[in-house]
DNA sequence: GAACTATATCGTAATATTGCAATATAATAA
DNA sequence: TTATTATATTGCAATATTACGATATAGTTC
């Protein structure tokens, strides 16, 4: 016992709890902020914005990368890092929909 | 070592990251869907809803309302839960943001 | 009151995440 | 080639999460 039972959902909620595990961590939110923040992706100072090591860092950019939330192509030295945009567009798709079906709804509720 | 350094973020990031987080399951994304599904909010049938014991499924619950995510009033013996809009709302407006400042950005990106 | 129903909490095992020092890899610069 | 720089990977300790049986709590019904 202890591991997560992903198996027993569906893919579609598999999918989005993925999205959102992904951004379940302040250093993860940092990243994100940080990489809409520079307007060129001289992006490999994360590091330096972020009160983690290295090695850490990495991680949370693996972990990002893996959630498809962001994307890296090595330029030269250096990896630019940057935010995937289909994936936020699926959760802000998400949510719109969560916000409408609340709003059709009677507040018959709570 | 292995806490999450959440004091050293801003309360911002940490405040997204929370509501994140606690969508970062399957069977909470499961029990959204399903709070958003039933029409009157006769809930409390969600653990038959759910492939998990009764006792998890009440951790899950416990977590989405310590989140803000949920509300739950007591309806007699049992307890109706709902969706807080609020915390949609919030989310909804955070993807809203990104998406709108990543379509002003001009795209020299990886 | 006792029995029943719905939910929460406790205790604990299995697993996952977080963080970092040390080290590896790979490109660039000297 | 030998630094140097940027990033990734490994290994491991600390902590957190997930899951559930057993049990507690609280309201309802009889």
């Amino acid at each position: 016992m202890g591991a997560t039972k992903s198996e027993q959902f569906t893919k579609k909620h598999n999918a989005i709890s993925t999205l959102a595990k992904a951004l379940g961590h302040p250093a993860r939110i940092a990243i994100i902020e940080y990489l809409l923040s520079v307007d060129t992706c001289i992006c490999g100072d994360i590091v330096n914005e972020l009160p983690l090591a290295q090695p850490t860092v990495s991680q949370h950019l693996k972990e990002l990368k893996n959630a498809g939330l962001i994307k890296g192509s090595i330029e030269g030295n250096a990896i630019c890092y940057c935010i995937d945009e289909k994936a936020i567009a699926r959760l802000q798709n998400y949510f719109d929909n969560i916000s409408n079906k609340l709003g059709e709804k009677k507040n018959n509720c709570c």
